[in-house]
DNA sequence: TTCAATAGTTCTCAAAAAGAGAATCTTTTG
DNA sequence: CAAAAGATTCTCTTTTTGAGAACTATTGAA
């Protein structure tokens, strides 16, 4: 932000607005001003306009252009854990008050494939058992979805293998059958095709490529498991998945799968969420849907 | 509150505001729209319509009307711990940026009588070692001092006797001389003159006229201690306070003192302060003015 | 019972603030 | 050096806010 011209009155003092600390996390967030507009969905003018207000109110500068990309001030910095924990409550008392009220929203983070295989049985259960509880559904990678779930920007979310950190709590949900995918006709190039970054399948891929020692194979990337599996019906290499990925496929009839043995196996997908969540409840009312 | 009409569309889940959240702790806490709408000086009409947003904003109801007074409903008692927690992070937030920028302003607590007498010595002390604290005054009784405290209306305060809260830090400032105080020619009507409500003279008075037995005297109150020391020195009766308040009196030539024994003979002022408090430093050193 | 005082709400209008979009400036990148 | 990306500034419109007056309901006193 650039220094307010010279505006000799300098409304320090004012009341801080939750819109303001809001808009100020997402430009931390989302590292800019386009970032957080887009978040927020709004024109970069707002943003940046917001963050200006923002700083008046507190008479000091919490960012400094460093090129063309704004950089936390010392005061920034020491802004940041405050307007965290502040929006944190904020969410929390209208958790409370919803909670209280019986109805609730509860915001669930699920990696498209978990989404499309395993959700909506669990989903209609939670309907018809849990009416109170109103699902809405936050789609992103399993990487994406843990910040979001330390973010609150998720009450909790799916994510494939363990999560090795005291602040969530996390449930078993489901275990994956991994298997290599291949052309039904066995004819198939030595090329490993995996999604785009951060999703859980790609790990256990290329974990197991690595494993097989055929790290000098090539690498295809795909946004969607459709198209994975197109092109390994194709013939054009093969992948590794979840078993549950390839049954009524549309591909399905011209693919082979083959288990994995080991620890390759299995992928186990678990439920997370904050421990100090008070959506708890409702939360343990989905996994229970997942429950063996 | 009344229930808005029936506007279709309410608006639920748009961002509190901290204004709102302000406003609400006001009407809790000075109990009614009037008393809130004095403390934020502002019309009662903005009151009563920022409790109504802040209700569509959260889609449920916080008072409601009990004969002509505000009655908090179950969702307003779930929501006032938080609305404190929050706007306590937001002064914590403001007081971290200005104790880095290294101004700071210090809001000090202090009974009328205590910032006539000790006061001015330590703001002055206060002003020519410590520049960068801006000390601002802020005078109550000392029973309204402690909630002002919790409140955090003040930063610090300097009341009477000994506070036993685990919450609070107390570092005790000066120990005033308590003496009963006569007209000096001897002759004086059996009539306790007493301070308010609040007052910690008062308290100390009455405390030792129930220990001498003497609660079928007559008490008076007035407001100031210039008032009762002036009545006093007509000969319209007797009181209890600090010496302090006697010396350079106007009316010093015309009173006589006479030190009280025993446990009563001294009451102990300290300066308290929340323990969780980010101005301890400041705090610290206005405390050392009064070091012994 | 009536009347004044008190507390809260509603309504209206003017002023202030916030948002959208276009234009501008600056840095980075191809 | 041109194009792209990111941030800011400016303008205009819409929305929100606030002050004040009028209104309603309760309380308490004469």
């Amino acid at each position: 932000m650039n220094q307010p011209k010279n505006k000799s009155q300098e409304k320090v003092g004012e009341i801080m607005e939750l819109i303001s600390l809001k808009t100020f996390k997402a430009v931390v967030d989302e590292a800019g001003i386009k970032g957080a507009s887009d978040k927020l969905n709004t024109v970069q003018s707002n943003i940046s306009s917001r963050i200006q207000r923002l700083e008046q109110e507190l008479g000091v500068r919490l960012f400094q252009l460093k090129g063309r990309k704004l950089e936390l001030t010392a005061n920034g910095k020491l802004l940041y854990p405050y307007a965290c924990q502040i929006l944190q409550l904020e969410k929390q008392a209208k958790d409370a008050i919803r909670i209280h009220e019986g109805q609730y929203e509860l915001v669930i983070g699920t990696p498209e494939t978990f989404a499309a295989i395993h959700l909506p049985r669990a989903l209609k259960g939670l309907r018809r058992e849990h009416s109170h509880i109103q699902p809405r559904i936050y789609t992103a990678t399993s990487g994406q979805l843990i910040s979001a779930v330390k973010n609150n920007t998720v009450d909790c979310a799916f994510v494939g293998g363990h999560i090795i950190n005291d602040d969530f709590v996390s449930i078993p949900a489901v275990v994956e059958k991994m298997v290599k995918i291949t052309a039904s006709d066995g004819h198939y190039d030595p090329v490993l095709f995996v999604r785009g970054e951060g999703c859980g399948y790609r790990q256990a891929a290329l974990a197991w490529q690595r494993e097989m020692g055929n790290t000098e194979q090539q690498l295809m990337e795909m946004s969607s498991v459709d198209g994975v599996l197109g092109c390994v019906a194709a013939g054009l290499g093969y992948t590794i998945m979840g078993w549950d990925m390839v049954r009524n496929n549309r591909y399905e009839d011209s693919l082979a799968v083959e288990a994995l043995t080991d620890h390759h196996a299995n992928l186990q997908i678990s439920l997370i969420y904050k421990n100090d969540c008070l959506l708890e409840t409702g939360i343990q009312a989905l996994a229970s849907f997942f429950a063996p």
